[in-house]
RNA sequence: GGCCCCGUCGUCUAGCCUGGUCCAGGACGCCAGAUUUUCAAUCUGGUAACGCGGGUUCGAAUCCCGCCGGGGCCA
């Protein structure tokens, strides 16, 4: 155990975009550096240059940031340990091969892909578990010839680690195998550029997905062959999809700009997340990132995976949404407007925005909810009664006629009407409500009267009347 | 197929290490009620779980064993 500040790291390979699964690691990751006072780092880790895509490490970039990870060492940030790209420290990892080469740890392989291939299927039909022999393989050859480097197992060397999260883990020697290092091509393994690159960046906690569980064993041998301090591990549980098996896109898992552009705040998908395995053993369920960084302990990590739920995503989110000043609702709310509200004030969206601002689980919903407060209504919804309206509408507009339109006059002069009437209140607001929103459910009458102002109230009370009028 | 990990309400989880206070607590969802001009928000109540079987013990969600189920890695 090291005394200095903790150095953790994110490293996902620039595939694709990153949805929420590989978010939560990066999250918990940068929790953990926050409260401890460490360094999180980003670095990349495209070796795979097959299945690289373009634009995935700048979208996984814009991901963390628009979430407020950010990162003291990496792309665009710098450090003192890079480049934090993979495809740039070739020469590195060929130095290292070529150490363990030199002691022995490492041999060179001039089996054909095919062989090994061959050897894999006759494994496959004797229905017994595939292991890399290196007495079938052919180590010899010249070095000019196309060849792996592969890490020599010392099969009597059982790896064994203290998982922060998954407690004393050990696996035998005798079942690993020996795994390539190098390509053909030069370019390293995952296995071997990952151990060190950790290594090279001083990194104290390698925390990452429980997928690398089964492969820490190997990673440990080659510590101890370069003779190198291994890290502290944590492996957290997978995210799961609602079929039990692990969060994916085929599951439509979405990124987290995906969640950006529905009009979700970076605090809500962060308090989500986080406590999505992993709680502070209290019963507070809404956090800020700051509270979070305060109680992030590794050791509240659960070991079982769990369920993306996005039900309870909205919930955390309308939760957020609602604590928001109205100043920073306004700040949010820009870019989901409906089209009609271009020309609006500025001030009357302020308006509207705090009449639905209790309404809202995500801003995406702003168009839905606010158009009639922008727009006439162009049709109404079966449940206004033609025959209440024609009846009701002209004492209505008679009611108002002197209005000052606050909201207390409204209300004041309604409900006199209702009594003048004698109708339920349920009956005679409905109609209004359609007549003026076009909906049947809305914010309160007398504020949504108040918002839209004496001319358009009338103007729209009155169409409707024609048309009731019309109809009979 | 081999190895590894996991298993508390539908979902997120507390409790498990240090057995009794747990006929299992909180939250989301759902249902009902209150409020009420609708919707929402809010409040109140309800719904619902220790995977199964053994064992240890006066006593087990908690300890041990087996099984079953799910997931992951290797290929």
């Amino acid at each position: 155990m090291r005394e200095q500040a903790p150095r953790v790291r994110f490293a996902p390979s620039p595939t694709g975009y990153m949805h929420v699964g590989g978010l939560r690691t990066a999250l918990f990751n940068w929790l953990f550096a926050r409260n401890q006072g460490g360094v999180f780092i980003l670095r990349f880790e495209d070796t795979d240059q097959a299945r690289v895509i373009e634009d995935a490490a700048a979208s996984i970039m814009d991901s963390l940031q628009w979430l407020g990870l950010d990162w003291d060492e990496g792309p665009r940030a710098g450090g003192a340990h890079g480049p934090y790209w993979q495809s740039q420290r070739l020469e590195s990892y060929q130095k290292h091969a070529e150490t363990l080469l030199e002691q022995g740890r490492i041999y060179r392989d001039w089996t054909p892909p095919q062989d090994l291939e061959a050897m894999r299927k006759a494994a496959q039909k004797e229905k017994r578990p595939f292991k890399v022999d290196r007495s079938q393989l052919k180590t010899d050859g010249s070095p000019d010839e196309p060849h792996v480097l592969r890490f020599a197992i010392d099969q009597s060397h059982d790896p064994a680690w203290d998982d922060v999260v998954y407690g004393r883990q050990s696996r035998a020697g005798s079942e690993l195998d020996d795994f390539v290092c190098l390509k053909s091509d030069g370019w390293p393994t995952y296995n071997f550029a990952n151990v060190v690159d950790d290594h090279l960046m001083d990194i104290s906690h390698v925390l990452r997905g429980d997928e690398f569980l089964s492969s820490t064993p190997k990673f440990l041998q080659l510590y101890a062959a370069f003779g190198w301090q291994t890290p502290s591990f944590v492996h957290v549980p997978p995210v799961h999809g609602p079929d039990k098996t692990k969060l994916s896109k085929r599951h439509g898992a979405l990124g987290a700009l995906e969640y950006r552009d529905w009009g979700y705040l970076p605090g809500a998908l962060i308090n989500f997340l986080a406590t999505l395995g992993w709680n502070d053993g209290t019963t507070q369920e809404i956090f800020t990132p700051a509270e979070l960084i305060n109680r992030f302990s590794l050791e509240r990590i659960q070991k079982s995976p769990a369920v993306f739920d996005d039900g309870r995503l909205d919930w955390i989110n309308g939760h957020h949404l609602r604590a928001l000043t109205l100043d920073e609702l306004v700040r949010r709310a820009e870019g989901f407007w409906p089209q009609s509200a271009r020309e609006a004030s500025m001030d009357y969206k302020r308006q509207v925005l705090t009449l639905v601002q209790e309404r809202l689980k995500y801003l995406g919903e702003l168009p839905e909810l606010t158009w009639f407060f922008f727009t006439d209504p162009a049709e109404y919804p079966e449940q206004l009664d033609m025959d209440n309206a024609r009846q009701w509408l002209p004492r209505v507009l008679e009611t108002i006629e002197s209005s000052d339109f606050s909201e207390a006059d409204l209300e004041e002069r309604l409900r006199g009407l209702v009594a003048e009437l004698d109708v339920k209140t349920g009956e005679l607001f409905k109609v209004i409500r359609i007549s003026i929103t076009g909906q049947t459910a809305a914010p309160g009458l007398f504020e949504t009267m108040h918002a839209l102002g004496s001319e358009t109230t009338r103007r729209r009370l009155q169409t409707v009347l024609s048309r009731a009028r019309e109809v009979a």
